[in-house]
DNA sequence: GGCTTGCTTGGAGTGCGCTCTAACTCAGTA
DNA sequence: TACTGAGTTAGAGCGCACTCCAAGCAAGCC
């Protein structure tokens, strides 16, 4: 079981936030949202889009109107791209975060959700260990013939299967 | 340098062609598209729109205009699903299987085609490490708070950061 | 002959995840 | 006051990878 010690974060810069994984990570509306999308990758159409649909809760705002994220938002968003990454669908995401939103009693709900996604997420790693290994196999085989072919024009023609 | 010798293949079932990563197989036309796409997990649909877009050759037809593929036909299907694993679109895998028909003047532009994606496959690798680092990490959290909210009803209503 | 099954075609439609547009507001600087 | 630049909104549009549709054809079986 996990003890949270609070951890002050005050002066953390966006890029920081965004790559730190904490748990309660400070609430204060910071950071504008062209300074979120260079510390994210995500387009500012993107993260208005996220918010939008609820994948981020809504944004704190100035008196003028502009965003202003926080370093919990960050580090939702670090944690949403690490899903993205790896597959997940943005409804799937989404289904997460509403689970999150909807307080303690989801817990094993959510749970649940991200062991079955750990799962997928191990089915593509065996996936990708083995094209890996066919790729090497091919690479290879293409290293001699390119040699072959360089060396020697008058090699016989085979047909190549790709 | 890989030596080719010729291997007798007339009898494997299409599962097995599908399965079998073999630079020169059989092209005697053999298998119906349906006994294809339950080989390959691909619908009749998509075997055809990929012919249609020149993923795959033009597949041999019986008098009757019904398509008949070959082991090779499998052969590179199974590639192409390796590659498609992997996440490369559609669009560089016709780009690959282009430079394929080309002939042997293009081997060295396959070979790296194929070593620029075995980078892409590495990075992608590294992702899904981290990612079920992450994964790991949340859900031995969240094995803890549930086990805190079954047993504590009580227990001081944090907000939770995703 | 009539029915079913499995296939054919070109082209239209779908769902996803953005991505862009148009018209606008606001703060800051010369 | 004029201009610039960064931001706002609802909604339309786009590229990708399929996925489906309608209409038709050929073979096999009763």
């Amino acid at each position: 079981m996990a003890t949270l010690a609070p951890i002050r974060l005050d002066l953390l810069t966006c890029g920081q936030a965004y790559s730190t994984p904490v748990a309660d990570a400070d609430r204060t509306p910071r950071h504008s949202i062209s300074e979120v999308a260079a510390a994210s990758g995500l387009t500012a159409h993107t993260l208005r889009w996220y918010e939008r649909i609820g994948l981020l809760d809504p944004v704190d705002r100035t008196h003028s109107g502009q965003r202003r994220y926080s370093d919990a938002d960050l580090a939702r968003l670090a944690f949403l791209g690490r899903l993205r990454l790896t597959g997940m669908s943005v409804a799937d995401q989404l289904r997460y975060v509403e689970l999150a939103r909807l307080g303690n009693q989801t817990y094993e709900a959510r749970h649940e959700l991200l062991v079955e996604h750990r799962e997928a997420v191990r089915q593509q790693l065996a996936d990708l260990h083995a094209t890996l290994a066919v790729l090497d196999y091919k690479i290879d085989l293409y290293a001699g013939k390119a040699a072959d072919a360089a060396t020697c024009a008058t090699t016989d023609r085979k047909k190549q299967s790709a």
